[in-house]
DNA sequence: GTCTATACGCCGATAGAC
DNA sequence: GTCTATCGGCGTATAGAC
């Protein structure tokens, strides 16, 4: 990012996402699918999933245009691992890190920071995974919305647990959750790797602290 | 929206944007234009640029396919004029909400309100604005950043002089601006019309309430 | 300015050889 | 499991009648 604000965005990506992938997605086997899957991210990324070919995410795994359907039923299946293996590590990672804090500041800080910073590392498979969901068949978005409102749970629990304590002072939880969890998402928007701008930890610090600001009680 | 989190989202669109997109979109002349560029808004704003057909358009505004290309060049032009209109109504409303204000947070909390509220009111529209910018050709992508530069200047004047009249307690104006303008812009993603939930005023002060404790001084 | 008809390429996916 | 070849369909955009 440079020192201008998001909100003037920019296009494309970067090229030094591509270790970032190949450890991100080491999980997936053989590593011949595991290669198209890493092309499909690049390419979703870049163009988004009605924008990409199937041609085009052969040609990055360096196969031919068939060689996808021995691994993957679709395009569509691609996107649904993309997605499913992805919102799987998101709330793995969010889990690990609420475990951390011993009081819901504490644990506001460590999801907010960790989530943040995920989305800033992994903005590629972060971008993919906050706004194309909706090319999904209905019956794999229904498996997708699901891990979601895990997600959101989490979120609201550590605030209505602050809530309760009287650390935190929010009159709408289901709001100031969805807002919190807004300011980590969009970063896949806007986020793109670069020598100036934050590290995503250091991003991470600083929206954790945003967060705070936003729901603690003064008293 | 329905009273899970956001993060949940969910597909598709409403009906009841139908009127609020006829009146949005009145300077559009002649009405064959407009009802072309309603009905494009209406179906990018599902679909996306690329999963949205010349033919889906024109179906839409009860047309032949051919008759889109009599008012636009190509389905990129129709993109662009909702691009371009957009943000310079996003402008204006901006800077008429930060003339109402007589100090920072005033201003701050009547900017972040309405514009918050615009995304919610014109939710297609702003889908379009910030998630479909990749799909613009270079040159006209360069003239919607010069726009979106504006609007993000216009958030980072506010908070500056909020940091030097001391009203505010910011260490990073540009990150700072850019979640401000996160929390709106994320609204563009999941908002949707329904009975129940926020409408967009009352989600602009809830968010303008939470903008203010992001960056407000406690000294 | 709107239509019908259509050009022409590219799309996702499959067939079948190796 | 990978390839070359290809199918059938749909994409954007244009030609030309009315």
């Amino acid at each position: 990012m440079t020192s201008e604000t998001v909100y003037e965005s920019q296009r494309g990506l970067d090229e030094s996402q591509a270790r970032v992938l190949e450890d991100a997605w080491q999980e997936v086997e053989p590593a011949t699918a595991r290669k198209l899957l890493i092309a499909a991210v690049e390419a979703f990324a870049i163009s988004g999933y009605h924008g990409t070919t199937t041609r085009e995410i052969a040609r990055r795994a360096s196969m031919s245009p068939a060689g996808v359907y021995v691994h993957y039923r679709s395009k569509e299946e691609l996107l649904y691992q993309i997605c499913h293996i992805g919102h799987r590590h998101t709330l793995e990672m969010l889990r690990a890190a609420s475990a951390r804090g011993t009081d819901p500041a504490a644990r506001l800080t460590a999801v907010v920071s960790d989530f943040t910073a995920w989305q800033a590392r992994y903005h590629t498979t972060a971008r993919i995974i906050e706004y194309d969901l909706n090319c999904l068949s209905a019956e794999h978005y229904r498996a997708i919305t699901a891990q979601r409102r895990q997600i959101s749970q989490l979120i609201r629990e550590i605030l209505d647990s602050g809530v309760h304590d009287g650390m935190f002072d929010i009159d709408d939880v289901t709001g100031a959750a969805r807002a919190v969890l807004s300011l980590g998402t969009d970063v896949a928007r806007w986020y793109h790797t670069s020598t100036d701008g934050l590290q995503p930890e250091e991003l991470g610090r600083f929206y954790a602290s945003l967060a705070l600001r936003m729901v603690r009680s003064l008293a």
